[in-house]
DNA sequence: ATAATTTGACCAGA
DNA sequence: TCTGGTCAAATTAT
């Protein structure tokens, strides 16, 4: 219990660590892009930015491929269990114009079904911020645990159908660091969005958790750090930014990431289709800060089977 | 005004 | 049961 989900057990140890290692790798090399983002010689930097992209680009392509379990498995899991469809899980709209009226009716909190075995992946790192736009839904404290665990999922949950969700927590040891837990792949699309970005540059280092199941030591010492306010954080913003709308070398860049984005992903109503590996790679990528650049970050890909919501009572 | 967060209720699994 | 993940009303921020 008081561990986050670990790799899925179907995988072999070596592949585990040959997912990790890449994904290690993908971490260092999103780090590097957003350094070579930071203004400078702009030659130089441009070049450096689309080899570390290719090298991303490259990594989430491994991830992915490694990542996927067996078509066999797959089909089975699809075959019972009746795939709903992925897309557009509108069922509330949000809470604007639905007014705050709902007295006797009844209660839907917590109603729901758990996905199944949708694919995790652990990351380690002294930021939350990772270039996608989430909104908290809720924390927790956990047995064992200091640290609360808060829970995020991506903006375009109710706008576009995307799953993606992701566990933040403090570390123990060190709360200067956060553990954060991905889980479902983004399957919004172009999102030229402008956050607020609130980050400072606090040193960037991260790895990839592998232990399934640390047992969290308990700790004696008291840490007020409001984990709810932390760092990351997004913001949606409603105005949709146009690529047109961004610096030159930005325009590049998003040229250059769309383009792959198109060339290895599927459409977002078309998830249904994972055979064997998937091939989405730039899902939901967000631009956090027209000032000092593209903090994007690419994630590894997965295929999913969500969860879906009980409809039997009213 | 709308949008995001907080927080306790609710639910599924172990 | 108990624990952790999610919902949604109430609250706070923008």
């Amino acid at each position: 219990m008081g561990s986050l989900s670990p790799w899925p057990e179907r995988l072999s140890s070596n592949k585990k660590r040959a997912i990790q290692e890449l994904a290690q790798g993908q971490e260092f090399t999103t780090q590097l892009q957003i350094l070579l983002h930071k203004p400078s010689e702009e030659g130089v930097s441009l070049l450096a930015m689309e080899l570390a992209q290719k090298i991303l680009r490259s990594f989430n392509q491994t991830i992915s491929l490694l990542s996927s379990v067996d078509s066999a498995e797959v089909s089975k899991n699809q075959a019972t269990s009746n795939d709903d469809s992925p897309c557009c899980d509108d069922r509330r709209s949000e809470n604007s114009s639905e007014s705050r009226k709902r007295p006797a009716s009844k209660d839907r909190r917590g109603r729901y079904k758990r996905k199944r075995d949708a694919q995790t992946w652990t990351v380690v790192s002294a930021t939350t911020e990772d270039g996608h736009a989430w909104r908290k839904y809720g924390q927790k404290e956990i047995l064992n645990s200091k640290q609360p665990r808060s829970y995020f999922r991506c903006t375009r949950k109710y706008d576009q159908g995307c799953r993606a969700t992701k566990q933040v927590q403090r570390m123990e040891d060190d709360p200067q660091m956060y553990q954060t837990t991905y889980s479902g792949t983004h399957t919004c699309t172009h999102l030229f969005k402008a956050p607020q970005i609130i980050k400072d540059s606090e040193s960037w280092e991260s790895q990839m958790v592998t232990s399934g199941d640390s047992k969290i030591p308990s700790k004696q010492h008291h840490h007020h750090l409001n984990p709810t306010t932390a760092p990351n954080v997004k913001q949606e913003s409603k105005e949709e930014t146009t690529p047109s709308d961004l610096t030159d070398l930005d325009s590049i860049m998003w040229k250059d990431i769309m383009a792959g984005a198109f060339e290895y992903s599927s459409e977002p109503g078309m998830v249904s289709d994972y055979g064997n590996a998937v091939y989405n790679v730039y899902p939901c990528i967000e631009i956090t800060s027209r000032n000092f650049g593209l903090d994007f970050e690419i994630k590894p890909v997965e295929f999913e089977n969500d969860f879906e919501f009980d409809e039997s009572d009213v």
